[in-house]
DNA sequence: GTCTATAAGTAGATAGAC
DNA sequence: GTCTATCTACTTATAGAC
């Protein structure tokens, strides 16, 4: 692998760890065991190195996402699968941690991917659950835009509560308590 | 107000707004308009002091929460009012936002006020909702705690989502989601 | 209690040699 | 392309005078 995409990757991990602020250009370059120089020859400096890792972990993240939601079962075994799938949960969410970074969140560069994955995630949800309600899967009620934030809210707030207590734990419950609530979407009332 | 209180409300402002790791002393020496020697007389660097803050904000938000929780109305009226409760939602939380700072998370005495503010939050929620259950407001199905654990990570996520969209609006959707999967809880299902 | 001085270390680069 | 030297500003204190 060349300097640049072992400064990709170093970016990557340093961001999902310690955030914008915490990430220094010296801590990258040690990680990548790459100089300095090496460093501002392949990138401007630190927001556009940055940049270039947010795109990268969004595009892993879309892909991670569609593997669940684009396979077997119904829709609601779908979203299932989405929501409970592996995941390192006291590490956090690499995507939904930038959004706390106020100078990502200054920085259109640096919060555009952020912010499209979280579209992407929430259309895909919503496209799912139009599909169900289609088939009669799921009944009518709220706007599907709705329930999809709120889905996707929950594995980004369970993050936040996982890490809070320093377990797991808070993330799983959360999960199985959106689970049962989306359950009663469903035509056929399971008892 | 006296110096100390002076440092401690300057600090949770900052910690609000840029975090631990982004919240250097100095700034907070200079919003508290207090100089160098007196902080460091009143406190003995920046996690004493940062614990202090933290411990007063999550005093606060649990008071916040309070409000709403313990008002008037149905047990859906009082959490409908607590998730829709008025917000400066680009802000995000002030006490869910530490959650991502791996030195907060790191240090007990800075994790632990974070930490119960959630667990006293689900608490509360759980107790609720089985509250309303007993009474025949809501109908038996998952554990409260789930329920309740979904409830504050849709209102966690929510932050996250709004600053990712640099918008409300994404908060407002989720929350109006979950209230309406939250109606699938009632045991008279309104149409 | 509050102030100023000092200091070792880091942040985030730029310059120029190789 | 990569390396070392250099630089200004900030971080997080400690020391000691007032």
């Amino acid at each position: 692998m060349n300097a640049s995409d072992r400064l990709i990757e170093s970016t990557q991990e340093l961001l999902w760890e310690r955030g914008y602020v915490g990430t220094s250009p010296k801590a990258i370059q040690q990680r990548a065991g790459v100089g300095q120089g090496s460093m501002y020859h392949h990138f401007q400096g630190k927001p556009d190195l940055a940049a270039a890792a947010l795109r990268r972990s969004a595009e892993e993240m879309r892909a991670l996402n569609e593997r669940t939601l684009g396979g077997p079962g119904s829709v609601y075994e779908r979203i299932a699968a989405c929501l409970g799938r592996e995941r390192e949960v006291l590490r956090g969410c690499r995507i939904g941690r930038m959004a706390q970074d106020p100078e990502v969140v200054a920085e259109p560069e640096l919060r555009a991917p952020v912010e499209e994955t979280f579209d992407w995630l929430v259309a895909r949800l919503a496209g799912l659950i139009e599909e169900g309600r289609a088939s009669g899967e799921f009944r009518p009620g709220a706007p599907a835009a709705e329930l999809a934030q709120a889905l996707v809210a929950v594995i980004q707030g369970g993050y936040v509560l996982a890490r809070a207590a320093d377990s797991a734990e808070p993330f799983h419950q959360a999960v199985r308590g959106a689970l049962a609530l989306l359950l009663g979407q469903l035509a056929e009332q399971p008892e």
